[in-house]
RNA sequence: UGGGGGAUCGUCUAGUGGUAGGACGUCAGACUCUGGAUCUGACUACCUAGGUUCGAGUCCUAGUCCCCCAGCCA
C-alpha cells in the first residue's frame, strides 16, 4: 500500500490536492469518501475509484470515508452492502471507524430542507413527473415555471410535512428546489430535492416514505462529514453547479470540493452496472463471481491478487479525457505479480499418453522441481516420474511446422526436470485415426541435474506421471466481448457482441500430485501454460482450476504468422 | 449560433515557453531445462489552420472531431 511521504502518482486532482494544502484550504486536513450505490457488485471501475480516494487520504494521513449512498431503497439491497466492504478490504483499504449512510442524515437533510423552504429557494410541486418532464423544456428551448412554483413558504411548508407524514401517493408531489427553469444547464431548472418513496429502507424501514434524490443528498453528506475533496466521475461535471448551490444555500459549516476525472473503461467487457446486472439476470454468466466479469468478486475468483489491480489502478494515471484501457495492460499486471509470487507446478490440459519403451516397468523415481526460479527461498520439490507420463497433446506433431520444437516421430525433446526422449512411435485409433498413444524412448545419461545432463535439446516439455497424477477440470476463460468496444455508447443489444468462446471447460486435466488438497484462492503458474487458481467448486476428489490469464505465448505468434504467410 | 468537458505514439499517460519522456503493445535479436521470466535494440504521437515568440504540445485566434446532460437513477 501507498506509505505516507514517499513519491506518490501525480495527477492533476492529487495537484489539486497539494495546492490546498499548500494553501492552508482545509486547515492542512484531507478527507476524501468512496460513496458507492448499494445497488450492484464492485467493479474495476470502482477499483480505480478506490484507490484514488483512499490512495490520495493515505498520502496526506487523512482519511477516507466509505458512505453509502442509499437514498434510493426501490433499487438497494443489503446484499450488496455487505459485499462491498468485503471487496474493498480485499482490495487493500480500511476505513476504520468512518463507515456512513446517506440514510444517517436523513432527519438532518430533512431539517436543511425545510429551512431552504423557508428561504424561499425550494417549494413543492404537484405536477405529475410526466409534466414536470414536459415543463423542463429541451436542450435548446428554456423551461417554463411550473404553477406551483409561486406557493407561499406556509403552503410550501405545511405540504412537505405531509408528505414526510405519508398522506399522499407516490407521485402526488416533489419538493424541488428554486433556481431557475431558463437555465441552459439543465440540472439548474429547478432539479427534484425529494420524492415520494413508499418502499421499504433496508435501515430506516418505514420511517420515512420520502427519499433526498442524489443531488440533494450528496453534497450535504460530503459537508456533514468535513469532506474536503469530493471526487467523482465526468457525469457529474454539469451537476457542479447544483452541488455548489446546496452547499452554499444550506450554508453548511463545510464547504467540500468536487472534482471530476474520466470513469474506466476496458477493452473486451462491459463496466457499467446496468450491462452486468444483465448479464447476471439473464444467465449469460453464473453470478457476480463470475471469473469473466470485470467485478472485484469475479476478477478474485479468476485468480486476480488485490496487489495486481492495485498497481494496474496507479498505473493507469487520472485525467479528465475518455479512455479505454486495453485488457492487455491488465493481464500485463497480474503476470508481473503472479511471476514473482506463484509456485510452479506441472498441469497437462489435454493429456496425450506416452510409453516410454525402455523405462523399467513398475519404476518410479522422483525428480527435483524448482518452485519458482524467481525466488529460490520457494524451494524444489519431488515430482514422481514413471514409465507411462502423459503430455500436452499440442507438443506433439506428426507433421511438424517449421519452428516447431517440440514432439514429432524421431524427434528429441526434454522432459522438463527428468530426462530427454526420444519419439519412436505412433499408436493411432483405427477408425478415427486419432493420435492415442506415443511410444518413445528415454536417454538415462540426460537426468537433469547429473553430469551428462548437459546434451541440448530444442523443445522442454511438461509432464505428468500418469499413476501419480490427480485428474483436474480446468476452465480456460476468453473474453467476455469478442470486440474490444465497451464503451457507454455502444449498442443497446450489447449481448450480441458477447463472445461465444469466453468460457472452455476441460475436464480430464491432469496434474502433478503435489497439489493434493490444495484449497480455492490457491494460485499456481502451470509451466509453459499460465497462471491457475483453485475454485471454489473444488471438492476433495475433483481439483477445479480457473486460468487466470496465459503465459505469453511466442510459439502462438509464430504459427499464427506461418498460417497468415500460407493463406497470404 | 443550449450548456458542460476533452483532443499527445496502436492503447494509456507525462510534459504548464527551451532536446516530446514513460508504460503496455508490436517487431527484431540475445539468453533460457518454462517458446515463461530477464536483457538489448527498433517502431510509432502533439486534431487542423493561422498568429505571438529567438523558440509553441504548452500562449492567442478561428475551426474540426469526440464525450456528457432533457430520471421523481446515481
Amino acid at each position: 500500500m501507498t506509505t505516507p511521504d514517499l513519491p506518490a502518482p501525480s495527477d492533476f486532482i492529487r495537484a489539486i490536492v497539494a495546492q490546498d494544502l499548500t494553501a492552508g484550504k482545509h486547515g492542512g486536513r484531507v478527507v476524501t469518501r468512496f460513496p458507492p450505490e448499494p445497488n450492484g457488485y464492485l467493479h474495476i471501475g470502482h477499483a480505480k475509484s478506490i484507490c484514488l480516494n483512499f490512495g490520495i487520504a493515505n498520502e496526506h494521513h487523512g482519511v477516507c470515508h466509505l458512505r453509502y449512498d442509499d437514498t434510493n431503497p426501490t433499487t438497494e439491497d443489503p446484499e450488496y452492502v455487505q459485499a462491498i466492504q468485503e471487496d474493498v478490504r480485499w482490495l487493500g483499504f480500511e476505513w476504520g471507524d468512518k463507515l456512513f449512510y446517506a440514510s444517517d442524515y436523513f432527519e438532518q437533510l430533512y431539517l436543511y430542507a425545510v429551512q431552504l423552504i423557508k428561504k424561499g429557494k425550494a417549494y413543492v410541486d404537484s405536477l405529475s413527473a410526466e409534466e414536470i418532464r414536459r415543463y423542463r423544456g429541451t436542450l435548446t428551448e428554456p423551461g417554463k415555471d411550473s404553477p406551483y412554483r409561486t406557493r407561499s413558504v406556509e403552503e410550501n411548508l405545511d405540504l412537505f410535512r405531509r408528505m414526510r407524514a405519508d398522506e399522499f401517493e407516490e407521485g402526488a408531489h416533489v419538493l424541488r428546489a428554486r433556481i431557475d427553469m431558463a437555465s441552459p444547464n439543465i440540472n439548474l431548472r429547478d432539479p427534484v430535492l425529494y420524492r415520494i418513496l413508499r418502499a421499504h429502507h433496508y435501515r430506516t424501514g418505514d420511517k420515512w416514505c420520502i427519499y433526498p434524490t442524489y443531488d440533494y443528498a450528496h453534497p450535504l453528506s460530503d459537508a456533514i462529514e468535513g469532506i474536503t475533496h469530493s471526487i467523482c466521475t465526468l457525469e457529474f461535471e454539469d451537476h457542479r453547479p447544483l452541488y455548489d448551490w446546496v452547499i452554499e444555500q444550506c450554508d453548511t459549516p463545510h464547504r467540500p470540493q468536487q472534482i471530476e476525472f474520466a470513469r474506466l473503461n476496458l477493452s473486451h467487457t462491459v463496466m457499467s452496472k446496468r450491462k452486468l446486472l444483465e448479464l447476471v439476470e439473464k444467465r449469460y454468466v453464473a453470478g457476480w463471481d463470475d471469473p469473466r466479469l470485470p467485478t472485484l468478486k469475479g476478477l478474485r475468483r479468476r485468480g486476480y491478487t488485490p496487489e495486481a489491480i492495485r498497481a494496474f489502478c496507479e498505473h493507469i494515471g487520472v485525467a479528465k479525457r475518455d479512455a479505454t484501457i486495453e485488457a492487455a495492460l491488465l493481464e500485463h499486471f497480474i503476470r508481473e505479480d503472479l511471476n514473482r509470487r506463484a509456485p510452479r507446478v506441472m498441469g497437462v490440459l489435454r493429456p496425450l499418453r506416452v510409453v516410454i519403451d525402455n523405462y523399467p516397468e513398475g519404476q518410479v523415481e522422483e525428480v527435483e522441481a524448482v518452485n519458482n526460479p524467481e525466488d529460490p527461498r520457494m524451494g524444489t520439490r519431488k515430482v514422481p516420474f514413471s514409465r507411462v507420463l502423459y503430455i500436452e497433446r499440442e507438443d506433439f506433431r506428426e507433421d511438424p511446422p517449421k519452428q516447431f520444437f517440440r514432439l514429432a516421430p524421431g524427434r528429441e525433446v526434454r522432459l522438463r526436470y527428468a530426462y530427454i526422449i526420444q519419439c519412436t512411435g505412433v499408436v493411432k485409433d483405427e477408425r478415427t485415426g486419432e493420435v492415442v498413444e506415443l511410444r518413445c524412448t528415454y536417454d538415462p545419461q540426460t537426468r537433469s541435474g547429473s553430469a551428462q545432463a548437459g546434451r541440448k535439446v530444442k523443445g522442454t516439455l511438461h509432464w505428468v506421471s500418469a499413476a501419480q497424477a490427480l485428474e483436474a477440470e480446468v476452465r480456460l476463460y476468453d473474453s467476455l466481448l469478442q470486440n474490444s468496444v465497451g464503451g457507454p455508447t455502444d449498442a443497446q443489444d450489447f449481448t450480441a457482441q458477447l463472445n461465444p468462446h469466453s468460457l472452455e471447460r476441460l475436464t480430464g486435466c491432469r496434474v502433478e500430485p503435489s497439489l493434493a488438497g490444495s484449497s480455492p484462492g490457491h494460485r499456481y503458474q502451470f509451466e509453459r501454460q499460465g497462471y491457475f487458481c483453485v475454485d471454489p467448486d473444488s471438492t476433495k476428489d475433483r481439483l477445479v482450476f480457473n486460468r487466470t490469464v496465459s503465459l505469453k505465448d511466442t510459439w502462438a505468434k509464430v504459427e499464427k504468422a506461418q498460417r497468415g504467410e500460407e493463406s497470404g
